[in-house]
DNA sequence: AAATTATTTGCAACAAAGTTGCATAGTTGC
DNA sequence: GCAACTATGCAACTTTGTTGCAAATAATTT
């Protein structure tokens, strides 16, 4: 039988292995972004340490995962939609981190806003991000 | 005479040393933001690499600097503009990082757009990051 | 302007985070 | 099932960030 997650990994053209199916498992369980950290703690004992680092680096660069920015210095991951794929990364919404419970959710809905920016420069990759009190923790 | 530096630093009531100075001259000669590594790097072996780290952070808690979140993660530093006070800030502008230059430039005329959240998130503070090609480097 | 008080700095030692090379183990294609 | 390839774990290391404390420097008082 093939999972969904080994079918993820094959059309990336990567191979099986426990440690990749554990992380996407991980990915998909939680709904929100991860951290490296979360990561390590999560998958227990199970995998070194430079196994997660190495596993995240291969999503990223198959446009598995993307990469969150946060201000207190620890780049978060999340599940990129299905249109991503390698080098070309769709994921135009807006990402709240609250200030509660530390947790990164992606607002798939929430559509990041046009911005017209002075002569001269050119974007190629827009980032939004909200700080607050996420549903949860109000 | 009382340099524009040495009022920044009585402003905020923090003794005006030598380190602080340094650390101020470069974030006014460098037009976009810091990450800490570029400061060391520029006050050459002038600084203990911990002394950087504690006036960074008591420029960031006196609202002089504030932080811009990046995807390498390596957060950036600038200045505020004269309205940040204490605990207060009002950088409410956008930041660009070229891909390849490597600075991160404050848009200070550009304005983050208003977005609409979900029922149920209350946001405290928005960033937006911009990633491209800036002015110099076309 | 000297002395006292308060603050800042540098050092050392440490903790955490991230990287690299290489032998072993696991996966894939045939 | 075997050969070729790829991923993993280990060890050693580099880089980044933190903490306590004594010495040095800046501010304050008289």
């Amino acid at each position: 039988m093939e999972t969904q997650i080994d079918n993820l990994l094959k059309r990336n053209q990567l191979s099986v292995t426990g440690s990749r199916k554990k992380i996407l498992e991980l990915f998909l369980a939680s709904r929100g972004a991860l951290a490296h950290g979360d990561i390590e703690k999560k998958t227990g004992e199970k995998f070194d340490r430079v196994t997660v680092y190495r596993t995240l680096q291969v999503f990223l660069e198959k446009g598995i995962i993307h990469t969150i920015p946060t201000a207190d210095n620890s780049i978060r991951y999340a599940l990129c939609k299905d249109e991503c794929s390698e080098g070309h990364h769709h994921d135009n919404h807006v990402h709240f981190i609250c200030t509660t419970c530390g947790n990164t959710t992606c607002l798939a809905d929430v559509t990041i806003p046009e911005v017209k920016l002075p002569v001269g420069f050119k974007a190629t990759e827009f980032q939004m991000l909200v700080n607050g009190v996420c549903m949860e923790c109000q």
